[in-house]
DNA sequence: ATTAATAATAGGAATTATTACTGTTTATTT
DNA sequence: AAATAAACAGTAATAATTCCTATTATTAAT
């Protein structure tokens, strides 16, 4: 993967919050950059990114949003302020439990909580 | 909720099935039966149904699967032939951890494996 | 340093999943 | 049987994402 300055960018914006952020987020904020940057370069780049293993995608409902920490973690998310927050309580016993009693190689483990945040309730 | 055709044979599909099948996939069945219900006559229903707590509604990437199974569980999903399977792994104790722990109310505790099936390797 | 090769880009069109709108139909209540 | 409004079919609109193409920029080789 040659090196590119939008692809840079995008990375340096993701890794500066912990809002988890949808494309359209990131494509806003890269504009303050690079005025003329394109959605379809943040989409490509979030892939290339994804796929690399550099940053991890994770889906809230139906809309991708990304995290720039890629250790093994859950998420907590309120449905009244919509804020994600990582969370680890997820053991690497279910890994092992699933590989074993159900035959299959896991490659990625995705658990998210919903409900209602401590500023909410 | 008023009684309909419509939902009650939607209803019927879901219930009939365990590939935690799409919108799309529900409503060709379901002209099967009813040749010209509309496409959104479905996903009003689908809503519905879900808001009524009588199915369920899991995310599979970013296209939106339903699951006439309500109980609590969890789902293997196979990124070779991308069928979904039930599974039950988590235990309630997660529940009650992130319940104190981060005092946070859940509502809902979605978990997706991702991996391949014992078919595929 | 120049050039050649091609990955990446901007801008826009296309696609997919889903929701919203509107005039008509149908289940329920009176 | 008539009135009420929920649900409908059909279609238009929206949102998120991917695809396409001519141009630009990075890298490797000269």
């Amino acid at each position: 993967m040659r090196y590119s300055h939008q692809r840079e960018t995008i990375r340096e914006i993701i890794s500066s919050t912990n809002i988890h952020p949808t494309a359209d987020w990131i494509f806003q904020q890269a504009k303050h950059k690079i005025p003329n940057i394109s959605l379809g370069t943040v989409y490509r780049n979030l892939r290339q990114l994804a796929a690399d293993g550099a940053i991890r995608t994770i889906y809230d409902g139906s809309v991708a949003r990304y995290d720039w920490n890629i250790e093994p973690h859950d998420h907590l998310k309120c449905r009244i302020c919509g804020d994600i927050v990582d969370i680890h309580v997820l053991s690497d016993g279910i890994h092992n439990k699933v590989q074993k009693q159900y035959k299959f190689e896991v490659d990625d483990v995705e658990m998210n909580i919903i409900g209602i945040c401590k500023k909410h309730k």
